[in-house]
DNA sequence: CATGAATGAGTCTTCATTCAT
DNA sequence: TATGAATGAAGACTCATTCAT
């Protein structure tokens, strides 16, 4: 919520699913730092409020896109009268905002976990991949969501991307230096792995599911490893 | 243009750029069936003011997107009255269409060349790369306009890259044969390496330059070859 | 309101004079099944907002037809915004089809008690058509409204006429069966005195006023009773 | 085409297909007279067009109406280029104009020559009516045209209507003065008469034909002759 | 005479946002 | 807090008419 407008409701103060995990506490604590201010709930009627608009959003967004949704179909499928909706969002950008950061942490914190016991680089990465087509599969609406914030919400997007590739990233530079692995450029290879990824979640997690996760998984991860021209693939 | 709705002027038609390329002409010349469609221009004035309203489409829809690009914007650009765009188009989403199609095309058709140059199956990945990221620094409005697509027409968008990952699918498959590279599962690696050109496009020619093309291009296709586990990176 | 479209406010949800009649308060009472429809009124501000737009629209349909009314016409007589006429209509056509059926029942309403109190068949309808000619006189809108219909939406219309014309029959037949009349062929004479009326209205109710109604309705009643070669004419 | 704006071309001059029978030749030749002026058809060809074009607009009125029948819809029709329409009229209401009054015209020259052969004046009237339908049936057009210049061109809709009363009113004098009827007041008698002939036009005409026309003028006729009371009805 | 591209005023309709209750 | 009626700017699209070729 440190976005452009303040005094917004926080998905935090919502208390999101994603809020309530362990792993991303932190990071929902620190967006709910600042966020209490303007249109905070105060009372537990006002938190299970917001919190429907919040799904509700979520699921109209994902299904229909940021520009076929109005408000009245949030505040129906929510269960409120329209102008509620005022009362914990000063605009229709401001919540789509509020999600796009919502299901970018919501990700990475899916994730996190299956990096973090993972025993090498390289198996990290493909413990990763096979738990993002996981998720995926389970929340197709993060694709439509994200890929609109292109052009609801920029900044929300490249931050997306960037944060994400700046953190794979991050692992590919201590797995080479433990010795995993042998990285030249970790720009590059961070931005190629992500896409990898990404484009394997769009293919095997939105518009088909002709693979189980794993399978695609290792297949890229071999892909990964040792390339097509080298030895060990498939 | 044999979409779901007939009777758009297309844009082979209006003489397009990419019309006037190889690999695709013979697939826009069975559009462009002539005089058979409704909006076809019958007259050379017809065709000149076909080609300033597409140019001016995608131009506008590049900077602002389809939704906050109005009908004005583009016949302003174009120098025509509001009026004229219905001459050649039934609605904005037809134009969007018709754009669509035409970048995708535009894009094979830059790259195929440099693609059919190579020697073996892992240079043409890189001088494809290459060739794609330069293409995204003169032509950044691509992104949009097929991101975009995923909202305003969801079977072009499909469209593009499900034909983008059959043609690396099919010239992964020749590879092979020829002993250049092992694929072990075509389309996993497919959209694999779709997915990193895509994204490198976007990191590498939208939203920065910091690289030349050749060494985005050389350090993915290091990663290509032998992976990060094995040997030559870098 | 039962019609094609559902969802639109009621001429009876707003409290017609109509819907204050005795005839057609059980058919009227039937649509306006409370609170079950969708733009319904909820509030007696809401109530009051529909019964302006309605009146309006009557007077702007009645003075400049159809086509010629545009939905600022309505809204700034009934002194609303503009959006405001879309809280309780879903298009320029429904408003108009519910005025038809509105002011098809307002006729019937009108001239029934009058009928009702005859104390035979030929006097019913000598007293019919004076009062029909009394009601054209104070709605001469009528006439338009209905007869533009045919073009705005036929079913309305059609079913106007039928209505009118099976209730003549009715009484046609219930007169002879007391013995008051002959009536060969009940539909087509129906039709016939429809007919007679419709055009009486016409030339002395709108176009001239120069005949009392009960002039012109002693006249027809006895070319109704006599005919033209029989005796007592005039 | 004494109507208010003049130099458009005229139907006679295109050779209606009333135009070319005997009765209305005098009545088209009236017209045609200050008809010869400004977008008279000079050459053969131009006469062929301007029919083509009269023919399809009375399709396409008939069909569809006056305000859903773009000019597109009759050049189409009739096969011309857009532009040639204003070749031959200065405006959509100019044909509509010159329709009404084809139609006009030819409903009375079809009707005329059946009462002018009839013995007495009651039979004038049968006559008339079986006629009529007769004509109905085969252009059912006429209604909507008709009814429509009520909203188009209130002149000619009302000029129709006086007219056919005025002919009406005449024919009953006559029938008077030669002793066949008692006609108290003609005009009121006249627009009654000529409202039944509309609406059992309307009913066994147009939008059903369960009666032969002559059963429906036979009981029409016993009406207007003896009337429900007296002896002979049936 | 015929053609068809160009024009732009005019309209309906949508929908985010406000606000009195 | 919740409600839902009211607002009006904005935008897509239509179509009669003009005119250069």
């Amino acid at each position: 919520m440190a976005g452009r407008r303040s005094g917004a409701a926080t998905v935090a103060a919502a208390g999101t699913a994603s809020a309530a995990g362990g792993a991303q506490a932190g990071a929902a604590g620190t967006d709910a730092a600042p966020g209490v201010t303007d249109k905070t709930p105060r009372t537990a009627r006002g938190r299970k409020t917001l919190r429907a608009i919040l799904d509700a959003a979520a699921a109209e967004f994902g299904a229909r896109g940021f520009h076929d949704t109005g408000i009245t179909h949030i505040t129906q499928r929510a269960g409120v009268a329209l102008g509620t909706f005022y009362t914990y969002f000063n605009s229709k950008e401001e919540v789509f905002r509020a999600l796009v950061r919502d299901m970018s942490a919501q990700v990475r914190d899916h994730v996190a976990p299956a990096i973090a016991a993972a025993p090498d680089g390289l198996a990290a990465e493909r413990a990763g991949l096979a738990s993002f087509l996981g998720f995926v599969r389970a929340h197709k609406e993060i694709y439509r969501i994200i890929d609109e914030a292109e052009f609801v919400d920029p900044d929300s997007y490249r931050a997306h991307y960037r944060n994400t590739a700046d953190r794979i990233a991050a692992r590919l530079g201590e797995a080479e230096r433990r010795g995993d692995l042998r990285v030249p450029d970790a720009e590059v290879v961070a931005w190629a792995i992500m896409g990898m990824n990404v484009f394997l979640g769009l293919r095997f997690g939105v518009l088909g599911a002709d693979r189980t996760p794993e399978d695609v998984a290792a297949t890229a991860n071999a892909l990964l490893a040792h390339g097509l021209v080298g030895g060990q693939m498939g």
